[in-house]
DNA sequence: CAAAGACTTAGACGTTCATCTAAATATCTC
DNA sequence: GAGATATTTAGATGAACGTCTAAGTCTTTG
């Protein structure tokens, strides 16, 4: 479950489009067109970054909107804190 | 740079090394006696630890001795937060 | 210095993964 | 409902990765 999440955040692509839904949420499309790759891949990347709940989809007409699951990421640098780095503060 | 981190923390193995180091310092040895696979494995996988910034080791006479570096995890948190969770705020 | 112990490096192998193209599904418009 | 647009799914391919065994390096001890 944990491992979904830290597999997913390995792959530069799928870093750069969690950095791009960080600022504001986006189209399929919209963020297909922020990358080399063909469309289908960066598709694949979405799934696997949904799979790993850290973006939620909405369908919006003919549009997909993604969007960031921000307290994913609360709750992972909570654990990066807790348990490797002090463990009894934060 | 980056990408070497995230792309360590990947591993499942590798991040049980990485808890076994947060309860105290261990040698290669020790660490590999906590896992079912060869040996030389998990010297592989210390290696990996070790060239993202992971962890850290000195010789001790014939062994060699294994710490957590617990900054990058903190700086790692504040990343994540910091970009993908509120932005401004911490 | 030779032998033993601790660890790393090298080379090979099977699996996983990112990418591609092609086909399928879903929605809108006419 | 047929055609166009937007997105996902399927199948294939090459690269990257985790693991193994074998060989190499370093340190201690007799």
């Amino acid at each position: 479950m944990r491992d979904h999440l830290f597999r997913a955040l390995a792959d530069p692509t799928r870093r750069k489009i969690l950095e791009l839904l960080a600022t504001r949420d986006r189209t399929a499309g919209e963020l297909a067109e922020e990358f080399p790759i063909a469309f289908a891949s960066v598709s694949h990347h979405l799934g696997v970054l949904k799979n790993a709940g850290l973006v939620a989809s909405e369908r919006e007409g003919q549009h997909m909107r993604y969007r960031l699951n921000t307290t994913v990421f609360q709750d992972m640098a909570r654990y990066l804190v807790k348990t490797f780095s002090g463990g009894a503060d934060a």
